[in-house]
DNA sequence: GTAGAACCTGACACTGACGTCAGAGGTAGA
DNA sequence: TCTACCTCTGACGTCAGTGTCAGGTTCTAC
């Protein structure tokens, strides 16, 4: 699999491939003309950083724990733990924050959509949202 | 309240309260040499304001959904409305994201946890993870 | 009134993941 | 072998929120 087809079959860029090669995270076969190739094992690992990204962790915070994925024993130290229970907890947080701001959306869209029925002028500030 | 104690009873910064400023954010008034002023309610709102950065708002589309905190009767247009309802089902979709993100590094540390324990080093990598 | 802290505007720097461009070479079907 | 497309490296651009600095004004406590 050349990089456009990993780029196609994983819904990102060509670009990013390369970047998550330059910062570790990926690798890749190379022809004798310099040509990446990848294996069909690469498609999850691609989707794996982009979840891992979009979960806000930092590619140093990534390439601290792809080898826990992909050699659990020897590359599990005290501080790769450290750093995934960190992450994990942080990610707990902001589940909780989300979901708080969700709703508060959830609050304003009622308030406003209330309002738009009525035709009522003369409404109440939404206030008191960010207590 | 000026500036700087506003910064502190909020967390902020005196530059991203300028920011807010800037984008229409969030107003003051100014005394007779310009500085500025805040009342009280102005800290619920920069708490607001971070809570909806914080989800990833950005500010033009906060910049859409605060007139509808302020006066939701006059702001209850049906583009605000709409954005409002497409924020709520991104932060849905992304709360569900993070929430399988954050399981799977549960996985992680339960299996580095677990090698690290047994002190094997022919263990399995930990496949099938982005499936 | 003076020192020092806080404030003002304006501008540039930074971060990090990625877009985009240039110039060159590789690949594959007709 | 021509053509069209793909890939390579290297470099600079982008975005958005914020840090930081400069040069100046204002406030406050002594």
């Amino acid at each position: 699999m050349r990089i456009g087809d990993l780029a196609r079959r994983t819904g990102t860029s060509v670009r990013s491939l390369r970047y998550y090669e330059e910062q570790g995270l990926l690798t890749s076969e190379r022809t004798g003309t310099g040509q990446r190739t990848y294996d069909e094992d690469a498609i999850a690992r691609v989707r794996l950083l982009r979840q891992l990204y979009n979960a806000g962790l930092s590619s140093t915070t990534i390439a601290t724990v792809m080898p826990c994925v992909d050699h659990p024993s020897a590359a599990s130290t005290r501080e790769t733990i450290a750093v995934m229970e960190r992450e994990h907890a942080r990610l707990g947080e902001q589940v909780a924050d989300l979901v708080s701001t969700r709703d508060q959306l959830a609050y304003l869209i009622a308030a406003a959509s209330a309002c738009g029925e009525v035709q009522a002028d003369e409404r109440e500030p939404v206030g008191a949202l960010a207590s």
